[in-house]
Order: C-alpha cells, then sequence, then structure tokens
DNA sequence: TTCAAAAATGTACCCGGTATGGTTTATGCT
DNA sequence: AGCATAAACCATACCGGGTACATTTTTGAA
C-alpha cells in the first residue's frame, strides 16, 4: 500500500525525460520549429501520453517557472505582506548557485526569451498571479475596494520587470554572478518604491 | 489616381460587415463556441478572405480596443508625460456618451469578459503597450536604467486595473454612466498613487 | 474595350490538442 | 505464485485555428 512504489518512479522519471528532451530540441532548434510529435518521439512516448503529462506545449518549458507571491503573503507570519516579498526576491539572486543545474536554468532561459510564445506564457503566469496577490492582501488589509487590486498589480508589474531584466541579462550572456548582483540592487529599489508609494494610499484609506 | 476608391470602401464594408457578424455569434453562443469557418459563412466570405482581414480570432473582436499610451506620452507636448496621461484616462468615463454604439459595445465587453481567451489577449496587448511606454518614456526623460521600464510597468498596471474595474461593472450590470463615474474617481486615485511614487524616483535619479 | 493589379476563392495542408477504444503492465490480494 | 484490477500507454481519427498555393473573379484605369 502505497510504498512509493515504482511505478510512480517510472512516471516521475518519464516526465523528466520528455521534459529533458523537450528543452534539448526547444535549444537546438527553437521553440516554434519544433513540433510536439518530434519531442514525444525523440522522447519514445506518444503523443497522447504526453500530453497526459504535460497539458500544454508551452507548459514543457514553463512548468517549474512558478512564483508563488500569493503563498508568500499568506505565509508572511507577523511581517506586513511588502517586506515578507522583499525578503523573498533579496534571496532569489543568491540562492541558486547551490545544487541547482545551472546549465539547464541558462538553455531554459534563453528559450524562453527567444520565443514570443513562451513570454506570453510567462505573462501570464504572473497575471494568474496578481489576482491571487490581490486577494490575500485584501485579506491582510482589510480592504474590499481598488486598493488591494492597485497594489497587487504594482507589485506583480515591478516583479514581472525585476525578472526580464534579470532574464535578459542572462540571455545575453552576463554571468550568474553578477546578473545576481545587480538584480539584488534592483530589488532594493523596486520594493523602496512600492513601500513609498504605498505609504500614502495607507493614510488615505484607513 | 487615389480617389478615395470605390474599392477601398467596399473593403472596408466587408470588414466591418465581418466584425460585426462575429461579434454578434460570439454574443449569442459564446467565443469558444463559434468556429471562424461559421463567422465567414456567416458574413458571406471565405475563411482565406476572413484572414486577410483579420490576422486571427481574437482580432475580430479585440480590434480596435487598442489604447496607445505610447503615442499619449509621444505626443504629450510640453506637459510632462504622467499628466498627459491622466488627463487622457480622466476624459475616458466621460466621451463615449456620443454617437457611439453602446450596444455594440456593451456586448463587446460582455463577450470579452466571457472568455479567457480574449482576456488574454486583452492583457498581450497592453504588455506590449507597455514596453512602447517604457521607450517614449525613457526618451522623454533622458533616462535609460531600470526607472523608466519600472515606472512603464506601473503605469500598465494601473490602467489595466481600471480597466478591468469599469469593463466588470459594465458586464455586471452598472449602468454606463455610473460605471464612468466611478472610473473617474478612481483615475485620479490611481494617478496620484502613481505621480507621489514618481516623485520619490525623481529625487533618486537625477 | 482591354489589361494588369487587387481581391476573393477552393483546396490541401500543418500543428496543437482531444476523444475513443483497445492493449500492456504494475500492483495488491489471495 | 497467480490473478483481477486499475493505471498507464498507445494508434487512430478527429477538431479548430491558421497558412500556402494556384486559380479565378472583380475592379480601376488607359
Amino acid at each position: 500500500m502505497m510504498m512509493a512504489g515504482l511505478r510512480e518512479r517510472k512516471k516521475e522519471q518519464t516526465r523528466r525525460r520528455i521534459a529533458e528532451v523537450a528543452l534539448r530540441l526547444f535549444g537546438e532548434r527553437g521553440y516554434d520549429a519544433v513540433t510536439v510529435n518530434e519531442v514525444a518521439e525523440a522522447a519514445g512516448v506518444a503523443k497522447v501520453t504526453l500530453f497526459a503529462y504535460f497539458p500544454s506545449k508551452d507548459s514543457l518549458v514553463l512548468d517549474g517557472v512558478k512564483e508563488d507571491t500569493a503563498a508568500i503573503v499568506a505565509g508572511r507570519g507577523d511581517r506586513p505582506p511588502l517586506q515578507a516579498l522583499r525578503e523573498h526576491y533579496r534571496l532569489m539572486g543568491r540562492q541558486d548557485q547551490g545544487e541547482m543545474d545551472v546549465e539547464g536554468l541558462l538553455t531554459r532561459i534563453r528559450v524562453i526569451s527567444s520565443s514570443p510564445a513562451l513570454l506570453a506564457g510567462v505573462q501570464q503566469t504572473h497575471m494568474s498571479q496578481r489576482e491571487e496577490l490581490a486577494c490575500a492582501l485584501a485579506e491582510a488589509l482589510q480592504e474590499r475596494g481598488l486598493a488591494p487590486r492597485l497594489m497587487a498589480a504594482q507589485i506583480t508589474a515591478a516583479v514581472t520587470t525585476l525578472q526580464e531584466a534579470f532574464f535578459h541579462r542572462l540571455a545575453t550572456g552576463v554571468p550568474l554572478e553578477e546578473a545576481g548582483r545587480l538584480l539584488g540592487d534592483e530589488v532594493e529599489l523596486a520594493f523602496d518604491l512600492l513601500e513609498y508609494g504605498f505609504s500614502m494610499l495607507k493614510g488615505e484609506i484607513s
């Protein structure tokens, strides 16, 4: 019963294989020039099976890029929401030096950056996070008007901008360490700006 | 030579007919439940011809919803960019009372609001405007760093939020006049917030 | 009237994604 | 061990959006 069976391991393995093959092919020949049929065939699996693991072509690349800003706010403890977010992104530039697959991450970013469809995809995920963030903020601040939505939109916009700059640097050859350092500085700037702006909102609403 | 020919008039007319038929069908049966083939047939035209007028299915609905924030900034005269934008949106709530086709506008908004694909589409157009706006701001403020992109992102986020609230009210039955009034108030609030925030940026960068 | 450009068309095709129905394969139970 | 079951997998056919191409109709102008 549920002994972490061989079945589940094989599934996980197949899933990883598909994603890896896809990333490799996309990196070699470009996202749009590779069909899902080719990916499936190269991974030794049927198209239907591929779509059983990944709901769409872009999820082959975008899965695992999800951010969870709403969760950060929800689990912020006793800190104010903005501070929790700032501290989270402050770490983002440093942490990935560990055992992470830097090579794969870089080709992933390159693939994303060179495909309009994928860029649109990541923006879409940001936008869906925005709604959740708005709800989390509304609850955290006990405000139900336009203010939390406005704040969520501005936070999301700032984070998106930071991430785009970061990705763009990585995609154009800036070494990871330097990109991380620059990102750190920009995070502080962006959150200073947000905090400053919201200080006015707080005065106006409550 | 170029006498505003009958040719061009017929083209315009065909284009309008296609768009109107599409909007009607989408309004009756939902965006996803109507195929482009049906639209083409109902408009008395071939599918290929339809795609010669409109580059995609969603453009059947979304064409003409384009905002041109970058153009507003570029043509701002001697006013600062934010003021030009504020004045533009200040008018948006009032102007459409004129000869505009209110009925068509409402069904258009209803169709958009009830289709995830179309909602994603309008967000995409906002995002592409963001890039242009960033360029316009960079030129207007003589700043090439992160600041103009951050400002553009925040402005776009605010405008998107305002428009969403406006659309949502219209789609849920709030009368146009009241929605316009509320929008007007919110425009002032949002731009106050933006101006307040940017005042800090100006101090920091120059 | 004639002629060349523009517009419209029919057809066939590509690709992402889904539905269906059947076949293998791991698993839990006896 | 052996067996039933459910999960994973697959082949195939299909759908809808979108494009390429070659052909035909329309239209403005000489």
